[in-house]
DNA sequence: TCTTGACCTTCCAGTAACTGGAGGCCTTAT
DNA sequence: ATAAGGCCTCCAGTTACTGGAAGGTCAAGA
């Protein structure tokens, strides 16, 4: 299988693919020409990767993912805690997104947004907000 | 006032304050000996995109809220379409991660999390999810 | 056979917003 | 005089790609 083949069988952009090679997530073949060759076990690599991606772990989270994906002797508890973690973080930034969100929406509301200057919006940006 | 002043009255590192000078957003005069010398308008500057930053805004939206402020002609109604704009990037954002949550947490409570291998989590990864 | 177009390759640079560190001058206090 | 600490610049690294240039390869049609 030739990289573009990958590419729309994983969903993965081509560029990616080659990016998940030079940090050594996959190792594919070369043929003859230089051309990559993927086998089934390196598709199934890259589809593992894409989703794990898709569910926001970074590419550390899924080297660890991968490696424990191969051992047979695993434990569940290993992987449930690099889930956790990460699903600790994903909270940690949706709290902050929320806390954005509220005071925002707030400020939106208040502000008339028509053709005069005056702007609750900037008079909080410029407000003080005491970090000293 | 020096960099460590500006740095702990805004809360704002010095590396970032000189970055953000680096990017243009504030122009500090210097003196004699090359030092940072910082005045109120600056101070309020950097407050004011750090407040900015704080609410999610990037760089780029850091630039054009402080223009709109120094725009004694501005309207309101730009202000507030930064941010509606803005809001809408976050509120893009938070239902992505909203479900990165929603399907890790079913996988995390499907998981035994003990020492045999058996693993919904990694199951999941490595399941078809169908990108052909 | 030649050419055209779609592949493939590598390498370099850029993205967002900093952050860390090296090497070195300036200031202040002992 | 010296030591500590603050300031300076410049370079490199971070995350996870993405775009583009320059060039080799392959299959099909005229």
């Amino acid at each position: 299988m030739n990289i573009s083949d990958v590419a729309s069988s994983t969903g993965l952009p081509v560029k990616t693919i080659r990016y998940y090679e030079d940090i050594g997530l996959i190792a594919p073949a070369r043929s003859a020409n230089g051309y990559r060759q993927f086998s089934d076990s390196d598709l199934h690599k890259l589809a593992f990767i894409g989703r794990a991606r898709s569910l926001g772990f970074g590419i550390d989270a899924c080297r660890d993912l991968l490696r424990l994906y191969n051992d047979q002797k695993r434990a569940s508890a290993d992987v449930k805690k690099l889930a956790k973690s990460h699903l600790g973080e994903i909270d940690r930034k949706i709290a902050e997104l929320g806390q954005m969100r509220a005071t925002l929406s707030h400020l939106i509301d208040a502000c008339a947004g028509n053709d005069r200057p005056d702007c609750p919006i900037l008079a909080d940006l410029a407000a003080d907000h005491d970090h000293a």
